[in-house]
DNA sequence: AATGTTGCTGCGAAGATTCGCAGCAGCGAA
DNA sequence: TTCGCTGCTGCGAATCTTCGCAGCAACATT
């Protein structure tokens, strides 16, 4: 795949090791079609190479760095586990769940692009809201 | 104090049972000046009701309810403890956490009041913006 | 006030995520 | 290429949250 020489970049551009684990975690996070939990990257990992040895603790802290890196984005949906998704970068989507159903839809909302700004004035925060979680309620769940 | 029969209204209201359990531990997020987390609220309740017996399932499915009900937001932040607020009525905040720290600070977004409408328009949802949580990098965390 | 329906609760177990620690390995420097 | 520093990993345990089930209790109806 030709892309990992991107993510080893992404990875040490930012001052962090580019270890086999990330290589594989990640690879697999950017070539899933969509959000995958963490023990489904896991999976997807072996299938690729079944004599990978990752344990799930190096999945999850692998994760959570590249949340903070922004390469990915983390989820923490109502169903109690947390989906992840590799941050493509230049686009911008987010996710609205129902609080009561769970039912999940993507939208694309302009406005949330002033709110990066607004955020930067009012705390000095670089917010990163290209790929945020809403809670709401669903058509078939309003009052 | 004079707010139980408020709770109370607001539980039947939405057409859920109003139990003690749900009574206190709504009385207790309620009179908490900060958000607090699932095991704290249990400490508040048993604080001034030393002899309740509630099981912490029970605060759990509750504020799982009362956030459906949107009468309490939930903040599921990175430190993996989630902590719930009561959602003043009329009022708005947003929260925003460091990704690398965890730190967190209180804005006021007013470009997310037309975020609801475009939610609406697109997905037909009716989103709950009044207390988001977004995640973001800290002025000592930027790069 | 008594009754029936069914939503809620407590308990224990299961599942999901984080943490602590000792040893390994990436990467810069020599 | 080798060496050393220190960030990263695997493991197991701890913590946080959800789930399943049997019994209780809130509320509408009588």
């Amino acid at each position: 795949m030709s892309c990992e020489p991107e993510i080893a970049q992404a990875v040490r551009d930012r001052g962090r090791r580019l270890t086999i684990q990330r290589a594989k975690i990640l690879s697999a996070l950017r070539h899933a079609d969509e959000h995958q939990s963490a023990e489904q990257i896991l999976d997807r990992v072996h299938d690729d190479d079944p004599l990978a040895d990752i344990s799930l603790s190096t999945v999850y802290r692998t994760l959570d760095t590249s949340t903070t890196l922004q390469l990915t984005s983390e989820l923490r949906g109502a169903s109690g586990t947390t989906v992840y998704e590799w941050n493509e970068p230049g686009t911008t989507h987010h996710h609205i769940e129902c609080s009561s159903c769970g039912r999940t839809e993507v939208v694309e909302l302009a406005s949330l692009q002033l709110a990066e700004a607004e955020i930067r004035e009012q705390a000095g925060f670089e917010a990163d809201i290209r790929h945020l979680a809403i809670p709401g309620l669903c058509p078939d769940c309003h009052p």
